[in-house]
RNA sequence: GGCGGGAUAGCUCAGUUGGCAGAGCAAGCGGCUCAUAUCCGCUGGGUCGUGGGUUCAAUCCCCUCUCCCGCUACCA
């Protein structure tokens, strides 16, 4: 029997945990309790990773060092982990001692073995503090609106998006010093010449370990697409630092040592302990490793990590099972921790609901297969129906008829043995779905025993039966009792505190030295029922409304939600389309521009860099897609209809402030076909818009704000009959819609 | 545009050696009453996204298309 590994997803220390990130933590927690219940000798390892640009970033602005953020942002973690009750063997950090000597340690191997090379790029230094600054480190003034205060990756005053080498006296964040651009040289793992012994390893590997699908998937699309050489190193402080000749004032970059966590973590256990370290991660004849994370973290963990480990040359324990996830969304839409959108660790602990009900939800719905949504009314739902209605319920009623009707002592009796067989086949299903990892279908098949438990409850009827046949209820009774049991044992790895209670109903005790499974079946002797309570209240229609008022998105987003609500009940449609059009007034403003200068993008194929007057007084450059529809002297002079309010984006290097409009479709023969909207008879700035709309009113109702693409792209447009259109209306300049030659009907964008 | 994932009952989702399509909840009906208005039984409900192909047989395998989600890009 192997000795089992067991790791989760290591949360980035600077953000509270949503639900969907728990999902990690908790399901490592159950298959790490239902081993060690099994005899498994059993390790479980999970920690924060601490390094990395964000980190420093954030503890710049907070004036406070990494270190203390880092500390105080452990705490918050480690104590939402602990509400949670998370049986880590230890929850460790990436900032120890430990962590840094391990991961130099897999550097010099990887070195050693030639699996390292260097590269040169440009970036801005600052010589005052003596370090390359990262895009975030850099202030001064923007290029475009003269904000003197602009971010390097960014300007926070006109929301250009920003090359730190563009800033006009560019400033250095910390000392305010002047930085100058300098050469800097990385180094990098070459992954394509480890290529060959991880493929060899993971086609092995996947199919011992049985992987999720999706691992499999992502996995083999990563090496089809090609791997390349990844830089490990960073310019920061705030890291491990890289230990050779020239590179002695860089770190490593977060994803080369965060892994590395895993084995850091164990390391610093182990000293505390006093193991060896190696006698698990290093011992892959008798340690099996299980590791459980989301699906956007697979790449790392099946093809750069292990490329890490198998360039070393050591024999490692390397991972077994890969337990991946799809994600867990929320309501109408996904988990955000930018926008605050979504249940976090603290608020679960806020609302005063038990950690084990959030326990139950997120393991009856494990994401396993494909994305779930929680929502509200399906929590309540599943918790007040499955879990009280079917578990609750049956602990309830049974152990209620025992008190009632035999004074709390346990009635002798014969078991019935076809209702055992059935019982015993579910435990061994269960069984063999947690040895796979399959938390969701072990856990259901559990619930399905106290469903069967509760139908022959109800089918012998024993309220009767006692008077009519009393041997028939008390063996019933006593049946019942013990699948009691069976059920404390069994949800033990997933509800650890109600499956305490509930054995502590019967007067029997789970875990280490006590009841585990083996203890499944008709074994052991039972006296009579020491106290019972009920397991879980009810969640209420009123909590849960107040919840999800709580909880809910931005006002903007229950806004929506009512509008949608509308729409559903089918009222009003000439109201709605009314609406659109004040959207499309509100968000979108078109203006007419012409094209006084055009060159090819020197980076790009397909790009063309065109200069516009705008009608503004100053020059105005964006970048279209369009090389292979037009020639250069085809659009020069031509009057365009310009998106004027578009975030800037960069294409290639070089920054669009906007972008042209271009209808498109498609030929009987399949091409493209794409015709730019020009507007040949009027003049630069003038505005463009819907049939019907006057000029005054959208002057004052036109956004100021520049719009992202998305939003952009959230307004209808089209082209149907020669013209121009947005829900119904025609794009209109000066009283004059706007024509079309080639393309009749299509797309517009 | 590329890559990946999805589309199955009103809702959330299952469904692999291809064989008349499932669960839970919701809805309707009936029963029981030990139990937290719970539990048990029955019923209704789906052209398994579109259009082709392979096959005696396709939700499943192959191709096309549409729509949705994520990532990404020389979309802007």
């Amino acid at each position: 029997m192997k000795r089992r590994l067991i790791t989760s997803a290591l949360p980035y220390v600077n953000n509270v945990p949503h639900l969907g990130n728990l999902i990690q933590v908790l399901s490592a927690d159950v298959f790490a309790r239902f081993c060690r219940l099994r005899g498994y000798e059993t390790l479980y390892v999970c920690g924060t990773d601490e390094y990395g640009t964000a980190t420093e970033t954030k503890a710049l602005e907070e004036k406070v060092s990494p270190r203390e953020l880092c500390d105080r942002f452990y705490e918050i973690h480690r104590d939402i982990y602990e509400w949670f009750e998370i049986s880590f063997d230890t929850f460790g950090r990436t900032s120890t001692p430990e962590h840094t000597e391990i991961t130099q340690s897999i550097f010099f191997d990887l070195d050693k073995n030639g699996y390292i090379s260097s590269q040169s790029i440009d970036q801005l230094y600052c010589d005052t503090c003596g370090r390359f600054l990262a895009d975030r480190y850099v202030r001064g003034t923007c290029p475009y609106c003269g904000y003197e205060g602009a971010r390097g990756d960014q300007c926070e005053m006109c929301g250009k998006l920003l090359d730190p080498m563009e800033l006009l006296s560019p400033k250095c964040i910390s000392c305010g010093g002047t930085p100058r651009p300098r050469s800097t040289k990385h180094l990098y793992l070459d992954l394509p010449a480890i290529l060959p012994k991880l493929e060899a390893w993971m086609k092995e590997a996947s199919v011992r370990g049985f992987w999720a699908n999706n691992a499999i998937q992502m996995t083999q699309a990563w090496i089809r697409d090609g791997l390349h050489p990844r830089a490990i190193t960073r310019d920061l402080k705030w890291g491990i630092p890289v230990p050779k000749e020239g590179f002695k004032d860089k770190v490593f970059y977060v994803w080369f040592d965060a892994p590395i966590g895993y084995i850091s973590m164990t390391a610093r256990l182990a000293k505390e302990k006093g193991f060896d370290w190696k006698s698990w991660w290093q011992k892959p004849d008798e340690v099996e490793l299980f590791q459980f994370i989301g699906k956007d973290n697979i790449p790392f963990h099946t093809v750069i990590f292990p490329s890490s480990l198998l360039g070393t040359g050591k024999n490692w324990t390397m991972l077994h099972h890969m337990s991946s996830t799809e994600y867990l969304n929320y309501e109408a839409g996904k988990f955000s921790k930018s926008k605050g959108i979504g249940v976090f660790g603290n608020d679960a602990m806020n609302t005063g609901i038990p950690a084990d009900i959030w326990r139950f939800y997120i393991f009856w719905n494990r994401p396993e297969t494909s994305d779930y949504t929680f929502t509200w009314t399906d929590f309540q739902e599943k918790v007040n129906g499955e879990l009280i209605g079917n578990l609750g319920n049956l602990v309830n009623r049974t152990l209620t008829f025992i008190s009632r009707y035999y004074s709390g002592i346990i009635p002798e009796g014969t078991p019935d043995m076809a209702f055992w067989k059935e019982v015993a086949d579910r435990e061994q299903e269960a069984s063999e779905l947690l040895e796979r990892a399959d938390l969701r279908d072990a856990f259901r098949t559990i619930f399905s025993i106290a469903d069967l438990a509760n139908k022959r409850f109800q089918y012998e009827e024993p309220w009767k039966a006692r008077i009519d046949n009393p041997q028939k209820a008390s063996s019933l009774m006593r049946d019942l009792c013990y699948v009691l049991k069976d059920l404390a044992i069994m949800t033990y790895p997933y509800m650890p505190s109600t499956a305490k209670r509930l054995a502590s109903f019967l007067g029997i005790e789970i875990g280490q030295g006590k009841l585990g499974w083996a203890d499944l079946g008709l074994k052991g002797e039972f006296q009579r029922i020491k106290k019972h309570e009920v397991l879980f209240n009810k969640l209420e229609d009123e909590l849960i409304a107040s919840l999800r008022v709580q909880y809910s998105g931005s006002q903007k987003e229950r806004e929506e939600k009512e509008e949608q609500n509308r729409k559903n009940e089918g009222k009003l449609p000439a109201s709605i389309e009314k609406n659109q059009n004040n959207r499309f007034d509100q968000i979108i403003d078109l203006r007419v521009a012409r094209i006084i200068k055009i060159e090819r993008h020197p980076k790009a194929d397909k790009l063309y860099i065109e200069t516009l007057d705008d009608g503004s007084g100053s020059e105005r450059v964006i970048i279209s897609g369009l090389v292979p529809f037009y020639r250069e002297d085809e659009l020069l002079g031509k009057n365009i209809v310009l998106v004027n309010n578009l975030k800037p984006a960069k294409l290639r290097g070089i920054e669009s402030a906007g972008m042209l409009l271009a209808a498109s479709t498609k030929s009987l023969e399949g091409n493209e076909i794409v015709e730019v909207l020009t507007a040949p008879n009027a003049k630069p700035g003038e505005r463009v818009l819907l049939e019907g709309s006057s000029i005054e009113n959208l002057e004052e109702t036109i956004s100021k704000e520049n719009i992202d693409i998305e939003t952009f792209l959230t307004i209808p447009l089209y082209a149907k009959d020669g013209y121009a259109w947005s829900e119904g209306q025609r794009l209109m300049v000066r009283g004059e819609p706007i024509r079309l030659e080639k393309v009749m009907d299509g797309k517009i964008g």
